[in-house]
DNA sequence: GACCATTTATTTTTT
DNA sequence: ATAAATGGTC
């Protein structure tokens, strides 16, 4: 099929068509928030295949998420019009997944090896400490994790990691953590989602015609959110690139919020210098907000200083200017948008998934699901709890995980007693024992004992090997949705949720269904023998790429969950110091820049119409507590904000002085301000106010009222 | 092995 | 406030 290659240009502005033209060398485009940049990357793969320039499988995209995938996919196939199956657009982690289920013997990995989540992450963890010994109040699984994710993804392995942090009291207990941990890992075939990055690494740097392969191959990368790229990920694509140096990065340096995950936006710099002869392309043209949202956006993120500097414009209309609502408390924060969110329902006719509703904490959505519903306001919450790591999905998907993996340890024993068998710890614990012993899988030794046990629960085991013996041979022959549907009730796991008296049985039993249709979907796309693809689909989708067409529905989210989605209107709630910047991130400077980036990507996110709300006190675990506006609130340029609300502190109402710095003041004359400095044991105050400056006033005398 | 009481720890989390 | 994890008892 032939596509018109001018046409693909047409409706580009010169910067973003000088990017998807762009050939020869590498290419980094920083692309502003709103400013086409999945726009200039569909149109350049589109671009590449059109001129001829490229094949459709002689290109990588790569990108964080499936969401992002999927739209990528879309969108450039509606360019071509039609879909080019040997187009490789995926995200990082299922790139890597793909490569090792093609290459991963080379490492000593079954091709069926086992992806985990965080829950079985954490399980595993769990275990390690116990068999370690290790106090689990001062050296928490989830803390010894982070350790070890870190050490992944500096690609330090865990002889490294023992050489060099023996000595250390920490570490050291890290490094033999680090070690079972692996250890367990390898055992039960299985991978987390750091591995996933690390051995894809490990395999092109010990086997070199594996790398030479992927490189006359993938003769074209394209790398999306490249601001969150982490080390391991930048030497992956850098190894993939050095050769035919045919790369295109996209990123934005103002919207990197997960550095605190190992995100390293210094590869943006390093970039520079590894490819020198690099042609940077900026984006700053904002298509998506109007100019007040874009003028507060762009002033809040100028206070940063560490950033490559961009200055983002509009020529859209200016707007409405942007709400500050400050309320009472939480409470009456969550009545506002309520109320306000029905005027735009019903007054304003603006469609429900055109709002959302961003939070700094998932805690914060509590209140505003209440009003929400009280006011009948249709929404959905993303995020939290995502539906594969619901605990019934995860039962049923580990009894599919274990007939397809046997050595899925951490799956056989998840399954083992649920529904109950009658299997309890005790046997676990003996048949784990004889595994370790005889240097054999779990599955396997459980088999052994029921030979060679007589009585107790050997009888009960028997059955449950039986039972899963069957499940094989049914998946295997009829398929994912009825080896399942098999799991689901031949095994009496729906009879005891029916029996449970829990009130979420009726949900989790059409969480379950939704699994079912989407095996059979699966099924249907890829054909009935394609577990591995339907697990891998399982262990690395979230819950916000299921998000579905949220037709009909106010969005609820956090602010990291935000990027990448823009809506008509936008609330920000609990714009208060504390939370937002959250009071873990006073501790330094770049963790401040970090949630100023955040706020930036959240207010970023609206088209037309943009609210903040501050809430003067809030309960936080249980006790009630006074808040000050945040600091991003005062850097915001007064001549595009609105300040409604109501005076949320008594007159005359005076914290101690310790606190005074950053309350929020109104002026007869200024408006209002943030107090930012106190003089003379508070007897004299220093003022900012937004656009007029800094005042210093007598504290008795001023003019002035808490706010 | 199951159940109830007490204790404990709560930022964000694309995969 | 709350939920999950732990520890004791039956």
């Amino acid at each position: 099929m032939r596509i018109d290659v001018s046409k693909l240009l047409e409706h580009l502005n010169p910067a973003q068509r000088e990017a998807v033209e762009h050939r020869g060398t590498p290419l980094m485009v920083l692309a502003g928030a709103g400013s086409g940049k999945t726009r200039v990357l569909t149109h350049r793969v589109a671009h590449l295949i059109a001129t001829g320039d490229a094949e459709p499988r002689n290109i990588l995209a790569v990108t964080f998420t499936n969401k992002a995938a999927k739209e990528m996919k879309e969108r450039i196939w509606a360019l071509l019009g039609n879909s080019h199956r040997e187009l490789w657009v995926g995200t990082f982690h299922a790139t890597c997944a793909r490569i090792l289920r093609g290459h991963g013997h080379l490492l000593g990995f079954d091709l069926n090896f086992s992806i985990l989540d965080e829950g079985d992450q954490l399980a595993l963890a769990k275990e390690c400490c116990r068999e370690l010994n290790l106090d689990t109040n001062r050296f928490p699984p989830s803390l010894l994790l982070r350790h070890v994710s870190n050490a992944k993804q500096n690609f330090i392995d865990p002889e490294e990691y023992m050489a060099q942090w023996a000595g250390d009291y920490l570490k050291g207990r890290v490094a033999r953590f680090y070690a079972l941990y692996q250890e367990k890992l390898k055992r039960s075939q299985a991978m987390d989602f750091d591995d996933l990055l690390f051995f894809v690494l490990k395999l092109f740097l010990e086997h070199r015609e594996v790398l030479d392969l992927y490189r006359r191959r993938w003769r074209h990368v394209l790398v999306d959110e490249f601001q969150d790229t982490n080390q391991i990920q930048y030497r992956m694509v850098k190894l993939l690139a050095e050769e035919h140096r045919q790369i295109c990065v996209v990123g934005d340096d103002d919207q990197s919020i997960y550095s605190w995950r190992g995100a390293d936006p210094g590869n943006i710099l390093r970039f520079d210098r590894d490819f020198p002869e690099v042609r940077i392309v900026r984006l700053e043209q904002n298509y998506r907000s109007t100019r007040n949202i874009i003028r507060a956006s762009s002033s809040l993120i100028s206070k940063n200083r560490m950033r490559k500097g961009k200055d983002l414009w509009t020529a859209n209309e200016p707007g409405e200017m942007v709400s500050v609502y400050l309320a009472k408390d939480e409470r009456e924060e969550a009545r506002f948008v309520a109320r306000e969110v029905r005027d735009l329902l019903l007054g304003q006719k603006v469609p429900p998934e055109e709002i959302a509703i961003f939070y700094r904490t998932h805690a914060q959505s509590r209140v505003l699901e209440e009003e929400l519903m009280a006011s009948k306001v249709p929404f959905a919450i993303y995020g939290g709890l995502g539906f594969y790591e619901r605990k019934e999905v995860k039962d049923l998907v580990a009894y599919l995980r274990a007939v397809a993996n046997e050595a899925d340890e951490l799956s056989w024993k998840r399954i083992i007693n649920v529904p109950k068998r009658g299997i309890g710890a005790k046997t676990v614990q003996m048949v784990e024992k004889m595994a370790r012993e005889k240097s054999i899988p779990f599955s396997q030794a459980l088999r052994l004992w029921t030979r060679e046990q007589r009585g107790g629960s050997s009888a009960r085991v028997q059955g449950f090997i039986q039972f899963m013996d069957q499940l094989r041979e049914v998946l295997r022959e009829q398929g994912i949705a009825a080896a399942l549907r098999e799991a689901m009730v031949r095994s009496g796991y729906l009879d005891e949720l029916r029996k449970s008296d829990e009130e979420k049985a009726q949900e989790r039993e059409e969480n379950l269904e939704a699994l079912l249709n989407m095996a059979v979907e699966h099924e249907l796309a890829e054909g009935k023998g394609e577990v591995q693809g339907f697990l891998e689909k399982v262990s690395l989708m979230s819950d916000l790429d299921m998000a579905d067409p949220n037709h009909g529905r106010v969005s609820l989210m956090t602010l990291h969950s935000a990027k990448g989605l823009e809506f008509q209107v936008v609330f920000i709630v609990g714009m208060e110091e504390g939370l937002l910047p959250h009071s873990s991130s006073l501790k330094d400077l770049p963790s401040l820049e970090e949630e100023r980036r955040l706020c930036y990507v959240g207010m970023t996110r609206a088209k037309r119409r943009l609210y903040l709300c501050v809430a003067g006190e809030r309960r936080i675990w249980g006790v009630l507590q006074p808040m000050t506006p945040s600091r991003f609130i005062s850097e915001l340029p007064s001549q595009c904000l609105e300040l409604t609300g109501q005076v949320s502190f008594e007159d005359g109402f005076c914290p101690d002085k310790d606190t005074m710095v950053g309350r929020w003041v109104r002026h007869e004359v200024f408006g209002a301000g943030t107090v930012v400095k106190v003089e003379a044991g508070g007897e004299r105050l220093v003022v900012h106010f937004p656009g007029v400056g800094a005042k210093r006033f007598v504290t008795r005398e001023a003019p002035l009222k808490w706010l």
